[in-house]
DNA sequence: TAGGCCCTGGACAACGTTGTCATCGCTAGG
DNA sequence: CCTAGCGATGACAACGTTGTCCAGGGCCTA
């Protein structure tokens, strides 16, 4: 198809190029480019013309042709478990923060905790030729991402460490916060303290599994194994898991939950019972402190989690940074007094 | 630079092409494409030489170049106020799930409220040919954007409608949800009601307290101004005005809140205080039924707000839906306890 | 006044892909 | 046995931009 009658103004569709403001302005083409980006060798006067020839015409720069041309598209990815949850959402603005100080865009997609999924994301970010990927992975084999970051596709991997590949990591030290958190339970006086955590293949989980049991160790008190459950975070299991480690003959007398979803679900068991129960929980709530009693987590800075990570992404596309890098960022222990309830 | 020397393995930076491809499977540049894209008309044979060549190289098509040449980019833009507010954050995980469902990746960014920030984001968006956008407006003005809308870019506002524009527009019935909330408190025998909400630029600011107004004239109450405040919804503020209005001689009985992040706030103030104050929020929050008192709320779906709006962009980028919408949807009161205190 | 230099502007190719169209080798029908 | 027709394949242009390079004109200097 000729293009011989292209449209002056905006018809659907046909949007006007860099040869339309040339011609309409009466210069070369290669005076448009100069003019839009801002490049020097233009008087004035030819400047205005092209500038009025934009505006008339209604221009704007085809960033699908720059990208081609320049190779780098200003854009970074991020991929992550679930933008609408309350612990991943700020980490995603910090990204975009980042990004924006960079002169980047922020493209993101949810892998609802999908291998497959993430991958499929991650490939597609990759065919638009994202200048760097942030990714909170949901699988545990990243080698797919191998020729993607060999031919420099820069990847950090926040909050959860890659699978088979070397690459940056920055992540929360859910060791030592679970850690710190049960022994808080222990200095109160339990004995008897259950862990109710995300499901066993996922790495943050395993973490604190194993922060609950160091305490426990350090403590010299027995782990009974029906007061471990790994598994969905749905409100059903994590409901019945509950019900289960607080009820029988020798019931837990806290509990120590994995992540900000579960918290929120005992929380709503444990106001149902007529006895108090202690409660720690990993990662913060908003309105944690409002509550009676006030619930005492161990903290993580998703923000700045984030902002870490885009950080360290934008360093490695600069050049910098050679070896991928593991940061690990600490916890915080914020009482409140759910954790300072007698056994 | 002549590129005689093209990397056959990713060489940091230097990606194989369809070209190099086909070099390597020996066959014809369409063919590599044909392969690429699933279309017919390959022999077996030859597709698997292809894929071969495909894996090989580690080759990645190039969505650069595809979008240049195809005209569509298979993407949106979400534009909001802050990815990290518990009220945005499920409605663009709506959006970037409606946009999965047509094969189209989700570009966000946020506006923090400020009208340059939205204009450039949508314009920067609109170089990189999104399809289409999905604006939460920050901005009272968007004839900015008519170029763009004129050249096929589909636009759905949300939450708020667009100014100086005939666009489409998907909305909570703001008026009416608070006019039930503030009646709800009318209902149980208050008379003198406080009003803080955001900033009077903001549409739903002003269409909440115009429900406010209306529930306090069909009840033939009095409305003194000193009880009604529009302003930045900033915890000192608000806890300022929130105190402002309970204090004094004749202070209010109860409360409307305007917003999540004011009702939080307002939230915190009335904990610090020895005497119950009756309180209903728009917006639900999460754990809001387990304070004391549970917190009545008017409560918009923002999930479905984002997905309504998404659909309609897709239907709109279908051909079908020629003259703008205004979808409005409805709001529920959920009755929790913290309304039903006495005056 | 002539020669050379700098400044402005434009012609052209290239980025990597896809759509169009031509070509080639075969097979089936006459 | 010849040819129309069909399926497979590839050559080529075009998408809209930017980088390279060259031309022309004005000005300064000798």
């Amino acid at each position: 198809m000729p293009q011989n009658s292209r449209r002056p103004q905006g018809r659907y569709g046909t949007r006007p190029t860099m040869k339309d403001v040339a011609a309409r302005a009466g210069v070369g083409l290669k005076t448009v480019s100069r003019v839009v980006n801002g490049e020097p060798g233009v008087t004035p006067d030819t400047e205005r013309r092209v500038q009025e020839a934009i505006t008339a015409l209604g221009f704007r720069r085809n960033d699908s042709a720059r990208m081609l041309r320049k190779g780098r598209t200003a854009s970074i990815g991020l991929i992550l478990e679930d933008l609408a949850d309350p612990f991943y959402a700020p980490l995603a603005r910090a990204v975009e923060e980042v990004a924006r100080e960079h002169g980047a865009l922020l493209i993101n997609g949810s892998s609802a905790e999908d291998p497959e999924r993430e991958r499929e994301l991650a490939l597609a970010f990759c065919a638009r030729r994202v200048d760097g990927l942030v990714v909170i992975p949901a699988g545990a084999d990243h080698r797919y991402l191998e020729p993607e970051m060999a031919a420099g596709v820069a990847t950090v991997f926040v909050d959860r460490p890659a699978g088979l590949i070397a690459a940056d990591a920055v992540l929360s030290d859910g060791f030592g916060g679970a850690r710190e958190g049960v022994a808080h339970l222990i200095a109160h006086g339990h004995r008897r303290i259950g862990f109710i955590g995300d499901q066993p293949h996922i790495h943050t989980a395993v973490e604190r599994l194993r922060g609950y049991r160091a305490a426990m160790a350090a403590a010299g008190l027995p782990v009974d194994e029906s007061w471990v459950s790994l598994g969905g975070t749905g409100a059903e299991r994590v409901r019945a898991e509950a019900e289960r480690m607080l009820g029988g003959e020798r019931p837990v007398t806290a509990l120590f939950t994995g992540n900000n979803r579960v918290t929120v679900t005992v929380i709503r068991v444990l106001a149902g019972l007529p006895r108090r129960v202690a409660l720690v929980g990993f990662d913060d709530l908003e309105l944690a402190d409002l509550l009676s009693p006030a619930i005492t987590v161990v903290a993580q800075d998703p923000a700045r989690l984030g902002r870490t990570a885009a950080r360290l992404l934008f360093r490695r596309l600069g050049g910098a940074e050679r070896v991928p890098r593991r940061v690990e960022l600490p916890t915080q222990l914020i009482v409140r007094g759910s954790g300072e309830l007698p056994p």
